[in-house]
DNA sequence: CCTGAAAGACATGGGTG
DNA sequence: CACCCATGTCTTTCAGG
């Protein structure tokens, strides 16, 4: 289930043309890969059966919904036990504030990614989301300057620029 | 240009169902929400528009690109000057490993999300891409057990539930 | 904001190297 | 087996009211 896929040139052409803009017909796509479109369709059908494709996201901008501020906030839970983290994290993320939650080795236990209309949102949130709590031990407040999307995902090894 | 802009209920309903899946048709759109196929497209081209809508983005799954490890490297850039710091930036933007960059406030300049095959590679990356470059004064690496996305951004205030 | 029609994209089945 | 071509169906898109 979780084994790695075997993807040929044109797959990995096709993704990287895909997380550009995932809503590229499949004509456009084929004509730029240089195959049928039908052949297009299978490809892509086939990346999403075997789960390389997970789904199409919308990608917002928090600032023009009224969330101009981006936090992130370490978190230790104490003792961190299953029957206290299971519901903490399902807390977190019904937030409405909560973009992306992970846990993780080191002493932090979980970052919370957050978006905020200002500060005083974001001290109310860390105040009575957080720090009241009886398992929160501990939060540690950094604000995001600016965050930066990064190249495509490839596998290792992949060449970044599409062949021929 | 950063203004937020107005959303009536239909534009919130129509953003949530779109973060769900990104490629529902309009027809369905307009089924869900109460409204014409034709309304529905003029909603969301004016949601591109004002630009609250970004694009569309490719949801993958790292561990079937033979990316099965995640991690989090908290960098300090030292001196923290933009001759330095633009080009470190960019630099660390194009490697294949890299997802995410967030500058941040605090002791810890940046953070940068990263996918890697394995430990050894985390490892190589590490000692390759950052420790061993002059500008990088400290690195600090956290694992990622799991990862968490949230529920869909919404304006403060609106309410998470569909109105009825 | 809706109706309705034209243009276009999707998705299937059959044929070829 | 992967690819391409042709076709019916559905979606998108643009008038007009």
């Amino acid at each position: 289930m979780g084994a790695s896929v075997v993807l040929d040139p044109v797959d990995l052409h096709l993704l990287r043309l895909l997380q550009n803009d995932a809503r590229a017909t499949y004509r456009d796509l084929a004509a730029q890969v240089g195959i049928a479109a039908s052949t297009c369709l299978d490809r892509v059908a086939r990346l999403r059966r075997s789960g390389v494709i997970l789904g199409h996201q919308l990608r917002l901008d928090p600032a023009k919904l009224g969330r101009g501020l981006q936090a992130l906030l370490s978190v230790q839970v104490r003792p961190h036990r299953r029957e206290l983290v299971g519901p903490f994290v399902e807390r977190v993320r019904a937030l409405p504030e909560a973009l992306t939650v992970f846990h993780l080795t080191g002493p932090d236990d979980y970052l919370v990614h957050v978006a905020v209309a200002d500060m005083a949102d974001l001290q109310r949130l860390v105040l009575d989301e957080f720090t009241s709590r009886r398992e929160v031990a501990r939060v540690e407040t950094r604000l995001i300057f600016q965050r930066w999307d990064c190249g495509p995902l490839l596998p290792p090894g992949a060449s970044g620029a599409p062949p021929g």
